[in-house]
Order: C-alpha cells, then sequence, then structure tokens
DNA sequence: TCGTGTGAATGTTTTCACAGCT
DNA sequence: AGCTGTGAAAACATTCACACGA
C-alpha cells in the first residue's frame, strides 16, 4: 500500500544512496585518482564497506581484489542508471521564494537536469527572466509544454494551487513531478509523483533533539 | 553503521510518517471533526489502516473500536513527540536564495520553528533585514549565539563554507544542524546533523522515469 | 457490523562470517 | 597481508489474519 521498494531491479535503499556515492567519486576523480576500495568509501560517508560492495555489485560493478573498484566504471554506471549523464530538460511551476531558489541552484547541473522554463500566476513575475531562464504566465502552460520537451515537473507552487497546477500538468503528459509543496497530490498512476517534504526532515531532527536530553518518555500519553 | 533506526523508543518510519499525519489531523480539526478512523486517514494519505494504528499505539493513542482516535489526542502527542506544540528559535547560516526561501518559508510556524537571526559573509546582505529576520556578518556568530537561545541551526551556506561554519556552530554550541548544502559534514557525535540533500528526491524520481520505459535493464555495465 | 489491537507471516535491508583472489 | 563476493543470519518494517469491544 506504501512504496516501491524496488526500482528497476534496484532496491530503493541503494537508489537512494547513489547520488552520495557519485558525489564522492567524481570528487575523487577531478583529484587524478583512478580506484578506490569500499573501505575508504564507507570510512567517508560512515557506510558499512559491505554495504557499498552490494550496492556495487546491484550496479552490475565488480571489484577486483586487493585492488578496489574503478572510479570512472562507477561513475559511469551510477550516471547510467540515475540517468544523470546527460542533460534532461524540466519545467517550474512558482516561480516564489523557492522556485527562485531552485532556479538558481548550480547542483542541477551535475544531475542532468535543466530548467528550460518556469510558470507563475502573478503578473509581477511573469514576463520577467530570473538566472537567465524566462518565466511564463501559469495560463500559457499547455499552450507551451509541448515545445519544451520536459518529461518532469517541478511543483513549487503555492500550497493552495498544489493540486490543482499537478492537474493540470497531468494533463498536459508530463510523466514525473517532483513536489515541493507539502501538500498530498491526488493523480492518475500514469504520473510519478516525488514528494520533497521538507517537513519530514525537521520532524527527525526536533524529535532527535527532543528525545536526547530533556526527552519524552518512551511511551506515555 | 548507518543511521539510528530509532528515535526515543519509535521506529524511524514512524516519526517520518508523523507530520504528515499531524498536517492532515490538523485540517480536521479546524473543520471541526473530533473524530477519525484509522481507515480514513489511510485513504487520504495512501497507507495502510494497520500501520495507522500501530503509529497511535505507539504514540501510546488509543482508539476506541466502533468509534476511532481522537483527533486532538492525535495531534497533541505527535505535537509533544516532535516538540512542536512550543515555538524554538533557530538560527539560519547563509542567505543566499536558499537562506532567503527558508526565510520566506510560512510553514515553520506550524512546525514549532522561529529563524530569530541569520548570518552571512556577505556585506551586500549582512546588516539588512529580510522578511523582518536581522542578517548579521558572519563574523559576529559566535558573539550573537549565545543570546539567540537557539538549540538548532539550519545550515545553508555554498557547499564549500558548509564544513567551516559547521565547525563554528559546532564550537559555539549548537545542538542540532539541518544540512541544506548537501555536503557531508564530519563533526563530533556531540552535534546531531539532518541532512536535506535534494539530490537524493531527484535521484529517486529521475531513476523511476527513466526504467520505467526506455528503462535499462535490471543488471548490467 | 464496524473499527481497534495484536501475534504471526512476509518482505526488505543491514550485518555477520567466511571463502577466494592476488 | 589486503580487499572482494556472497550465502546465512539478524534486525527492521509492512501486511495478513483474526480476536475482541461497543
Amino acid at each position: 500500500m506504501a512504496m516501491a521498494h524496488r526500482i528497476g531491479g534496484i532496491p530503493l535503499a541503494t537508489v537512494q544512496r547513489l547520488p552520495i556515492y557519485l558525489k564522492v567519486l567524481r570528487e575523487m576523480r577531478r583529484a587524478g585518482r583512478q580506484i578506490v576500495s569500499s573501505a575508504a568509501l564507507a570510512h567517508l560517508l560512515r557506510l558499512d564497506p559491505v554495504q557499498v560492495r552490494k550496492d556495487f555489485g546491484r550496479l552490475g560493478q565488480a571489484g577486483r581484489p586487493r585492488i578496489g573498484f574503478a572510479i570512472a566504471a562507477l561513475i559511469g554506471a551510477i550516471e547510467a542508471r540515475l540517468d544523470w549523464g546527460r542533460v534532461n530538460a524540466a519545467v517550474l511551476l512558482g516561480a516564489g521564494h523557492l522556485g527562485q531558489a531552485l532556479l538558481g541552484y548550480q547542483g542541477f547541473a551535475l544531475h542532468g537536469l535543466e530548467i528550460t522554463a518556469a510558470f507563475d500566476p502573478s503578473p509581477r513575475v511573469a514576463g520577467r527572466r530570473l538566472h537567465g531562464i524566462p518565466i511564463h504566465p501559469l495560463e500559457d502552460l499547455e499552450a507551451r509544454l509541448p515545445a519544451l520537451g520536459a518529461r518532469m515537473a517541478i511543483l513549487a507552487t503555492s500550497p493552495w494551487a498544489a493540486q490543482e497546477t499537478a492537474e493540470r500538468l497531468a494533463l498536459a503528459g508530463i510523466e514525473g513531478i517532483w513536489n515541493f509543496t507539502g501538500e498530498i497530490l491526488t493523480l492518475p498512476p500514469r504520473v510519478l509523483v516525488q514528494d520533497q517534504d521538507i517537513a519530514i526532515g525537521l520532524a527527525v531532527l526536533s524529535s532527535r533533539l527532543c528525545t536526547r536530553v530533556g526527552g519524552a518518555p518512551p511511551l506515555s500519553a
């Protein structure tokens, strides 16, 4: 009833570690290094070496005993799996504070993502350009989307516009929605929704802070 | 070797669902509703009713057969567990695009968080006010922190300043760091670090998009 | 009958233990 | 020695099945 626990034959938990591996491996490659052991990577990322080897094994990457893993091959395998080797177009919905922050985020280039256009209902921002990306009026969404070649939309509207905008995106043929609004979206299962709710991270941190010292008892009303 | 799987006696997976429950429950309370069944909640959130009951049970909340759960009591228990019932002070590090977006985020009030000050190294923003919150020069950090009463810091600096800034926060006595930089921080275990790396969410979405149709084979180099 | 509570079964992820290669 | 690969075991989470209460 909950989530898909396997993506293209690879456990979800592994997929979630891939971007972290990729980041460190790219840094090593830039530093001229060619080989790395699972133990070295595990130490850097505070993981178990066996887990690193299993993850790489699931990507079809074999290491060589006494030597380690080839960094270039690992990078290639991870990029292929995440589709981060080339550039994919995406559109941004909502150019408020969060939307503008996402427009300015340099890291997307490293993740094979390029925002090619943004849409916003407010006449104050629509028509302008931010970080070189044109902001169109929201009403132009359906008309412009086909020409933009975007499979993915980044939803950063206000909470109350989230569901309606998502429905328009779904109808317009978008395949995946990266949902920053914190709202629960109800869409046909054809559309993939990935929630990016910062409240979850805050909940984990504040509950850990709260239970660490003055903490709540393990069980009580 | 990886993460703590239990927080104050409650499974991490449960804690991660608490903010979503809370959001829906608060909406119901605002609508005047007093009772809810696990089935109704589960349907709304696309979860299993049994899982909802188990989660509430772990919070010490018992439902009444044929009736359901008392909404007010659930809200109280979740708020207590997350420490979201009252307002906690936090400081923001880095007032760039992301930092400003976080300053403007209205939702923190609902999560018991109030940013009382921000710090930025750039003389262009330091000294100004944004969304009513003063931006101080980064060099004033240690001098001002004690008076602010913040246990938590929100780290939204540039990646290359992340580790250094985090170390200063740790030395200055901050207990928890909510890390938006995507960098891996190395700090004494006394300091709790909660990573909020958007690359992970993107990895899950793009790998699902990628393997859904043209998809990569289950196993290959 | 409707809804909760819970022990048992299933599935997933991590950790252990050890064999093999160089 | 040092490092990989993997089956087995353990820990964890979800789902099933059913007893109980109003």
